[in-house]
DNA sequence: TATTATACTGTATATATATTCAGTATAATA
DNA sequence: TATTATACTGAATATATATACAGTATAATA
């Protein structure tokens, strides 16, 4: 990273600043008037020169196309590590389950809160896990894996209908989930005939 | 805050997705280009609805003006609020409860994650709430107060004995604690005879 | 000394963009 | 039944915006 000039430090400030007050990047005419700038050009040659020197990227030919590169790790408290997680509601079927169309909205969660890496949440429905602690509406944490061993709990889907359930697999071409509530039955799943798919694993 | 379509849901998280990735808001053509939208107008038209129903805001004449609306989230690039919280294990008889040689471990969670503001883990020991999804070494959100209502799960101690109950107050110098449990039995305290303390207030 | 980077003013213009107008269609509501 | 909200296509247009071109001036290099 370049030296930054302490008027393009100003600019870069002012677009900082710029985009915490209204949600996005400034156009040229903006940053005139917040610097006092008479011709948009001043602004053009600021943001060339901070393009430049790594501080920005400009997008080609779109209106306010400025996207500030931050260093990432400006947080003071121990930076912890945290992402944006989909909820997923209802699985429309047939479709992808990580599809847009399926996401209620995005919560930001430390990536190592249950221990182990997730990929998504999942909004249960029906009480077929009751036993288990996992109630209607309620979110679990889900990773995306194959890798399941016996009694761990999987989220599946049989023909398009997509199920939280105990996974035992007691031969080769069966497979057996098992509901935590004595009101529901075991399904079991002969793989030479009906389609299964392993969406992931029940973490937390 | 009124209510949503789908629809109107997808292109709010549409923008969403499009603000994470490029730093800066769409422009109606960009929402058209990941909707699958032929018109401009199309996007313009939904626009005006997630205004109208408050969950943006559009500033009139500017480009990419469209500003979300979050309940509490100020977050651009990563500065999620996120806290340590501890893990209140096995609580020693007589000790306050928040006593370091309690805490387990602090773990990071988003302040805001269970919608309302809490104060620390605990980690329950029994089965009493069972049926309302509370097992056994599940961690409860707890927020401390003696601001609760009729029909809150609640952490009271009783007789330096901790538990966590579903709260009811049928006079005024009588408490009920009622498990979530058939196994188990109501609770009955009478507050001129037992010592009642309440710890808090289930979160989440 | 010539060159390059910084730091501006001022003008011009192609195009990116918001925004209005005119339709079509469906479902819910009064 | 009429009305309203949703969910679009398609075209038109005023203007917001990026961006190039033409200059001026200062300071720091090479």
């Amino acid at each position: 990273m370049k030296d930054i000039t302490p008027q393009q430090n100003k600019v870069l400030n002012c677009i900082k600043v710029y985009i915490k007050g209204t949600g996005f990047p400034p156009t040229r005419s903006d940053i005139c008037k917040e610097m006092g700038f008479k011709s948009p050009n001043s602004a053009e040659t600021h943001l060339r020169a901070l393009e430049k020197k790594g501080f920005i990227s400009i997008a080609s030919g779109a209106s306010r196309g400025i996207t500030i590169i931050g260093e990432e790790s400006e947080q003071e408290s121990g930076s912890i590590e945290t992402d944006n997680y989909p909820i997923i509601g209802l699985v429309a079927a047939g479709s992808p389950t990580l599809a847009s169309e399926n996401i209620e909205k995005q919560v930001p969660c430390p990536s190592n809160f249950f221990g182990s890496s997730f990929d998504y949440f999942l909004r249960v429905k029906g009480l077929s896990m009751k036993d288990a602690g996992i109630m209607e509406d309620d979110l679990i944490a889900v990773q995306k894996t194959h890798d399941v061993k016996n009694g761990d709990i999987v989220v599946a889907r049989i023909d398009e209908e997509v199920t939280v359930k105990y996974f035992t697999k007691p031969s080769n071409d069966k497979i057996v989930l098992e509901p935590a509530n004595d009101d529901f039955s075991d399904i079991e799943v002969d793989l030479r005939s009906e389609e299964f798919y392993l969406e992931g694993k029940y973490i937390g």
